[in-house]
DNA sequence: AGGCTATGTAAGTAAGTTCTTACACAGCCT
DNA sequence: AGGCTGTGTAAGAACTTACTTACATAGCCT
């Protein structure tokens, strides 16, 4: 989990996945989506996120097309629920009061 | 949202959660669980919880008490909800193919 | 084969993070 | 007031991250 957290930390990362959440995007497409940096950059974010579990590569002939992972998010989504469920306490509790 | 998932990437920090997350705990108190760590550096992470966010604090004559604040995470539960919805969607097209 | 396209990897740099120790300050108690 | 307790802040060191440019490699096409 630790891994997919820290992925996730990076907003570029997360410009990423939201791209190839609708499915699969070569390198060059998604790197396309980032004018303002280098193609190597987004190579290695895409790499973190390959590490991470977060997406899954394949390769096409000649190119490599990245697809969204998204079982890399379950301890995430866990640690989330586990806070989250703060909220659904205290509200029992608020209407409990009552 | 930036600021929550970056303060969630951090171990530490998460473990913070966990404690404050079944009530207010003193600032100390919660240094007391990282034995490895210097006060200071518990001191610093819960500034950076408070900046995201993600816990209150509040002042109780010496002490500073310290708990969660859940709605901090709603962007990053967002998020993740929107990728994990991919899962719902490609179980659902497997089932129509059937 | 030779060249073009698509993409990853290496090396280096600038900036950011996470600690540590030393110090400052507020509140309590006698 | 003066000292103790609890806690934040400052400054700096060590490590990590997110880039950049230059280079390497693999597949396609003629």
């Amino acid at each position: 989990m630790d891994d997919a957290l820290r992925a996730v930390a990076d907003p570029t990362r997360r410009a990423i996945m939201e791209l190839v959440r609708d499915g699969e995007r070569s390198a060059g497409e998604l790197a396309g989506h980032f004018p303002a940096m280098s193609r190597p950059a987004v190579s290695q974010h895409l790499k973190v996120l390959v590490e991470a579990g977060l997406v899954d590569v394949r390769r096409d002939g000649n190119r490599r097309l990245y697809a969204l992972r998204p079982e890399g998010l379950a301890d995430a989504a866990g640690f989330i629920e586990r806070m989250w469920s703060v909220q659904l306490r205290r509200l029992k509790e608020a209407v409990e009061k009552e």
